[in-house]
DNA sequence: ACTCTGTGTAAGTATAAACTTACGGTAAGT
DNA sequence: ACTTACCGTAAGTTTATACTTACACAGAGT
């Protein structure tokens, strides 16, 4: 249980969308509910699986709940992406040095 | 239509067992459908899911059709992991720093 | 205590998708 | 030309899942 639940999380578009909604900022169930086009209870039920594919956490703030992106997931899914590389260490190498440039 | 296709084809998981497949070597569609539990109609239907996500090549070998993994999709998924890092770069490095000491 | 707000869960439904069998089509061998 | 091997697609069925409404519960304010 690792990355496999990561594609199973983020395979739904609206559950991608609210992952990249709390990637600018931690929100609250409401607040993510209002930016999707599903009922309230749907947002609540796509977190839980996030939350599973450890990919968000919860925060009791007073009345409500605040809800983060954990990046401990993601690491897990790229670790398994530089599997598919032979010479990982290179590629990731030539990435750095394309990003460099660019930015 | 990108990395929203990786997700979709490697959340399944028959499918993602015939992609870590190829990653070994290129393989037929006979070939593959030995080691799944499942049909070879249902792995030509997943290695067409797999293509248009960009994740697999086909070239026709005689009589049969030799599949191949293709990394150009993985390209993309990883710089969608990156965007959610705010300092992508650093953690490029320390990533790369580890693996160095590592491997 | 009552109310309001914010949230999680249960139950049920509708849509998507993974699988099967059946069929058709192409390349190699006899 | 016929057969065999290998593969893709169509049609249909079954299973999974994303969604809804309804309900239950906790915290803050009056």
């Amino acid at each position: 249980m690792a990355y496999e639940d990561i594609f199973t999380a983020l395979a739904d578009q609206t559950r991608r969308h609210i992952f990249e909604a709390l990637r600018d900022q931690p929100q609250t169930v409401g607040q993510l509910a209002e930016q999707q086009p599903v009922s309230r209870p749907a947002v609540s039920q796509h977190l839980k699986v996030l939350q599973e594919a450890n990919l968000v956490t919860v925060e009791p703030r007073g009345n409500s709940r605040l809800y983060s992106i954990r990046r401990d997931g993601l690491v897990e899914l790229r670790d398994y992406l530089d599997s598919f590389w032979s010479d990982a260490l290179s590629a990731y190498s030539a990435e750095i040095a394309r990003r460099m440039k660019t930015n």
